[in-house]
Order: structure tokens, then C-alpha cells, then sequence
DNA sequence: TAGGATATGTTATGTTATAACATTGTCAAG
DNA sequence: CTTGACAATGTTATAACATAACATATCCTA
């Protein structure tokens, strides 16, 4: 079981076709909570293909708003299955934006590093083990045992940076 | 003007007399802002005073209560003076707490790398250039134009870890 | 000292997240 | 197959974090 998005060492939500990467991640998620004997339930698979859905990061409330079009389901619905799919490891939680993403490499435990585009809201997750190993140096240095990382760079990605001074994408 | 913690490529908010930075961290705004034409005024410093005052990160509701212990200023208050304070890189914001520091290194533009205990809350702000450079790299790679880092680790502080399985501090 | 710019006060509300308890679903042991 | 224990979800209320919009005050300069 290599990534969602086949055989890279980052994976941008823009440009590819995405319907397959939803398909994919609740495939491998359904493997993944098999293993493991935890139950992926119709609610946390409906959240987990939901926040694959889009290309972009989604908020708790929006993602309630889509779960429920006429406006049942409450938040601890969705942050109930949020926190599982946080602990299972099949999203990440980006807490600059207070918004969630579908992990590419579901069962490979990590912590992601993400750029995140100001401008179209487009984000790039990367796995680049020069930062990782900086850190974990750094970190060993100061005594100190992580056991979260957050990495987040907000900027503009190459396509809004040509498309400099007009509106939004 | 170097570190508010002389010397030091990390500044740890434990185990030093920290009545002394609070009086440095007023000093260097002081002359930052002089310098830059902007003024810090009686509320900006009040509100520097109070996030340099713990040793730990400060949520903008608890700067509120310190500031008014009869509980009158309002919530804008206490965020725009914040807002002053994170422009000119006098405190650093925590998004993965939602809370606030102040910043050993002002006038020194930086983004800085955070070690936040989970277990005491206490917090070590790192300067480590490899760390920079891997994200400089990584991050040229992808044509991303970057603008505002997050670096931040959660986990024990290496107290914490002696006293495993203990009550928090 | 008048007038514009900057800063702060005030009221209301938006957004994100969790506490506490009730109900329902699941599954295995008897 | 039913009972009991545990896991999951529903429901209501509220906590915690943040900003919009407009009024007032203060500061500085021409």
C-alpha cells in the first residue's frame, strides 16, 4: 500500500483527477480499520469521503452543512468522527486554517508538512525528509519527546503567483 | 540588540528569573518602535507586559481578565493591540493553541520553531537554521512563494518525562 | 486650533469546539 | 434469542476564540 496519489514524494490537490483519489482513500481506509479492528461506520466513511471531496481544506461547519443538507446532523456528530479519523491517521488537521484534509499515506504514520496557498486556498502536502530529520535533531538536542508535529507554510503557489495582482482563483 | 535570553540559540520559558525579560522584552519595543515611527501605547504595552509576564502561552480572553479584573475592556481590545504586537514581530502566535508569546528575538524577522510541552504547557522557542534551510528548500522546489511559517511540535518537556506518570505540573 | 489620521470603546455577532447526558446500535456470553 | 456491556450517535446547551461595524477619543500637524 504505497500513497493515494500513486508514486510521489508530495501530492497537490489541484490539477489530477480527483474522483479516483476519493474512491482510493475509502478503499484503503476500509483496509486500514479492518486491520486494526476499529470500525469505519457509514457516518465516519460519509465524513472521511466528504473532506476527500474537495480539493481544498474544509471546515467542521461545512462539512456538517454537506453531511446534512436540510440541517440535522450537530457538531459533535462530525467532530466525533473528525477526532477518529485524526487518531487513525486517514486525515490531517491543519491548525492554521482550522480545517482538515485527507492524508495521501493513510497507515504510514507522519506528520505532514503542508503549503498552503493563500490566494486559492490550494494545498500542497509534502514529505520531505530533510525537514523531518532536521527536526527530530533539533528536538533530540532539547530533551524533548514530540508527539505531534505541525508544519505549515502559507504562501502563494506558482499559479496565483503568475496570475499576480487579479482576484482570486 | 541580540536575545532578550542572551546568548542563546533557544530560549526555554522555564527554570530562569524571568522578572528580568519582561523589563528587556518593554525596553526593546520601546526602541523597535521608535525606530519604525509606530507607536506602542499604553495599551500595547500593557498587553506586551502581561504576554511576557507567565512563562507560558496566554490566550487572548485570559489577557482580557488580567487586563480588567473588573472585566470592562471587550474582546477587540485586547486583539487589535495583539494584532499591533504580531505585525512588528514583538510576539509570535500559536496556532495549534491559540494563544499568544512574546518573542525573544524582536526586530529580528524570524519564524519561529516551538517546542510546547502538552504536559506543563511550558514552551522552548527554537532558532535552528537547519530546520529553516530544509523549508527554504523544500519549499523553492514547489514554486511556492512562501509568506508566514508554522513550525510547531507538541510533546513532553524533558521535566515532564521524569515525572512520567505523575500529576501535571 | 481645526481637521485628518490613528487608536480605542462598544455592541453585536460569527466561527470553531466541547461538555454532559440520552438514546441507539453492535456483538458476544450465557 | 436475550441480556448485558460497550461503542457509537443524537441532542441540547454552552464554552472558547475572533471579527464586523460603528461611535468616540486622542494625537499630531499644518
Amino acid at each position: 500500500m504505497k500513497n493515494i496519489q500513486a508514486a510521489a514524494d508530495f501530492m497537490t490537490w489541484d490539477e489530477h483527477d480527483h474522483s479516483g483519489c476519493v474512491e482510493t482513500a475509502l478503499r484503503f481506509a476500509e483496509e486500514i480499520c479492518l486491520a486494526r479492528g476499529v470500525r469505519l461506520t457509514e457516518l465516519r466513511r460519509r465524513v472521511l469521503e466528504l473532506v476527500w471531496s474537495g480539493h481544498k481544506p474544509i471546515g467542521a461547519y461545512a462539512l456538517l452543512e454537506q453531511l446534512q443538507p436540510g440541517g440535522r446532523a450537530a457538531p459533535p456528530t462530525v467532530y466525533r468522527a473528525l477526532d477518529f479519523l485524526l487518531e487513525q491517521g486517514l486525515i490531517h488537521r491543519l491548525s492554521s486554517l482550522n480545517a482538515y484534509v485527507g492524508c495521501p499515506r493513510p497507515g504510514e504514520p507522519h506528520a505532514g508538512q503542508f503549503l498552503i496557498c493563500e490566494s486559492c486556498q490550494n494545498l500542497t502536502e509534502l514529505r520531505d525528509g530533510a525537514i523531518e530529520e532536521a527536526i527530530e535533531r533539533s528536538v533530540q538536542r532539547s530533551g524533548f519527546a514530540p508527539s505531534r508535529q505541525t508544519v505549515e507554510i502559507l504562501g502563494r503557489c506558482p499559479q496565483c503567483r503568475e496570475t499576480a495582482g487579479e482576484e482570486q482563483r
